[in-house]
DNA sequence: ATATTTGCAAAGCCTTTGCAGGGGA
DNA sequence: TCCCCTGCAAAGGCTTTGCAAATAT
């Protein structure tokens, strides 16, 4: 199921209790990237600062972002297929689904799948990425 | 179980199979990279060429890797944690491990784990890239 | 008033590329 | 000879950083 989508009204409630200063700028850059946007990377993220807001440098869109993860309200990820960073409103634990025709990402829950996993013993594993590869049918 | 190590002395041999010219250059980064190196980067072959060979310039540390990926002698992987390409000799579908303590990885055929995956059938997986994190007991 | 944050520009890191010279078939 | 490869240097793409001016508490 998808996250709810946090409402724009909440955002400096969030920053404020993730103890982030709500600058206006970041406020703003939230409101795309908390809500709005799916696993945008910097790169989108200033791009749309550009089309939707007065101006915001590259450096906060990078300081945003980066104190954003920092205080667990994103997380970032770096993908096999990609050499940018992208980064996701969805902080619980999950998987992701790369459509190769598209090249867009989707959250795999992970009720959403069934991942049993052995290992021989001696690999004491504290976590997993997975990264499925495929195609989406869109008939329901 | 570990990939069985191609000798030295095999090496021009490969490279001429794969349609590759058996350079010197290349017949000594093959020496590294498909028998001795571990999940190297390119800046990992760059120095152990500096070391160990008169000279090799960048470009051809990076071309050559290129070229045995390109002809599958060699993978390349982008990992979540390092924004470096790793290079890996085996070449078979296979899962990797990070050990968290020490940073190496290490390359677990897909054998010597049990996955079993489903997802919701509107997902066509081709393929999945599985990193495992977590400590390695080293006793026996 | 003091600590943070912003914006600009420059630097950093990794990888790719253009091109002239050199080596292999 | 002709084509591919090598090495040098420069460029490219993404992210980080230094610093002065602006902003928040």
């Amino acid at each position: 199921m998808k996250t709810i989508c946090i409402q724009p009204h909440q955002i400096e409630e969030i920053l404020v209790k993730a103890g982030v200063q709500p600058t206006l700028q970041r406020i703003a850059l939230c409101r795309y990237v908390l809500c709005e946007a799916n696993h945008p990377t910097a790169d989108d993220v200033k791009a749309w600062a550009q089309d939707n807001l007065d101006k915001v440098s590259q450096a906060t869109v990078y300081n945003t972002l980066g104190k954003l993860v920092e205080v667990g309200l994103l997380k970032s990820f770096r993908f096999p297929h990609s050499e940018k960073i992208v980064y996701d409103q969805n902080v619980q634990e999950h998987y992701h689904f790369l459509d190769e025709i598209t090249g867009k990402l989707v959250d795999i829950d992970t009720e959403e799948v069934d991942v049993s996993v052995t290992l021989p013993r001696k690999y004491k594993v504290n976590g997993m990425d997975v990264i499925f590869k495929g195609i989406i049918k869109e008939r329901a």
